[in-house]
DNA sequence: ATTGCATAGTAAAGAAAGTGACTATGGGCC
DNA sequence: GGCCCATAGTCACTTTCTTTACTATGCAAT
């Protein structure tokens, strides 16, 4: 009932085949929503269905065919309403927190190098925020953008995704610093 | 499969019964993993039955009985072999951040109270956490405790959810300067 | 006297999500 | 020629989660 509205914004910008969405959801949707490429074929067959979406199949020589997905008026209508819901209240899931919060009763050396993984990660999709936030800005510096620009809502949960992995960098480099002076190598 | 590890590291500390449980996964470990009641105790159910927890019926005199639930040496060992296992990434579900990004497809008043409202939860949130934080620290300086504190993963997962909250709250003042500047009243 | 809150749970349907395998085309690499 | 990668999906199965609605007890406030 939810992933349907985050497909919304996606395609309310621009017509896309599940195929974009799928990129478009690994890239960046997953800074506030995550979803399998699985998850949304299903529900774009279902919002077709539901007339919150109209699909067209486009021919390609190179490459197999595909349906590009664009939002109806319904769905925009339904994406309106949405926006007028008070939203639930944020999930979140994270496995490597639960090894932290149980490290007295696992194995440290394993779970040390879990960090690193996750700090790479996130430095990756750190770098990655940051070149789609100087795609958005062009030439302009964020105070002209600020002004003027028309992309608000993917500048701002850009922002909150760069203080997101910010954070977990330095959380990072706190918790191996911690457990480098309780259990050295 | 990795819920029971979330119950498992909150259980090894301390004995609980599902009501407790669901308390502290309302409080703190919601930071990094979510669930409800409901699932709380059916999961309780089938980790009991697969033999990595026992549980415990004790009588009350002025409150209904519980059953308190402690880990195994099953479910250590399960425990042991979760914190072995490389973690899934970090999955985040947040209904406010799919407004935000179909900002110019909704309505704007409504979502800009629904970020004042995300705001309030956070500083409410951080507060506790906070609180918990000198819990945790006692009469001892963060150094102090560093060097010699025995409860060294709470106190890592207290501090990513007390940064990821203060990130939400500088976001979200972020937000409303901006919608501010652009929507004004 | 009743309402509301905290405690302590249970039941069951239905929606959503995750997993793994599979089909197909074309391009580039070695 | 064989292999992997990117594109563009589909299918089936299973697990997990959410939602809604229940049962009970005792305390405190109005």
């Amino acid at each position: 009932m939810a992933l349907r509205n985050a497909l919304l914004a996606a395609l309310a910008d621009r017509e896309s085949s599940g195929y974009d969405l799928a990129k478009k959801f690994r890239s960046s949707v997953a800074n506030f929503w995550t979803a399998t490429p699985q998850q949304l074929y299903r529900e774009l067959e279902k919002m077709e269905a539901e007339g919150l979406l109209s699909a067209r199949l486009v021919k390609q020589d190179k490459r197999p065919d595909k349906r590009l997905f664009s939002v109806t008026g319904e769905g925009r209508a339904a994406l309106l309403a949405f926006s007028r819901r008070s939203p639930k209240p944020t999930t979140v899931r994270d496995e490597l927190l639960v090894q932290v919060e149980a490290l007295a009763h696992g194995d440290v050396a394993s779970v040390r190098a879990s960090i690193v993984e996750h700090r790479e990660a996130s430095r990756s999709r750190l770098k990655g925020y940051e070149q789609r936030l100087r795609d958005i800005l062009g030439d302009r510096t964020d105070d002209e953008f600020l002004a003027t620009g028309n992309r608000l809502g993917p500048y701002l949960t850009l922002q909150r995704g760069i203080s997101f992995e910010r954070e977990n960098i330095a959380w990072a480099e706190l918790a191996l610093g911690v457990l480098a002076r309780r259990y050295p190598l």
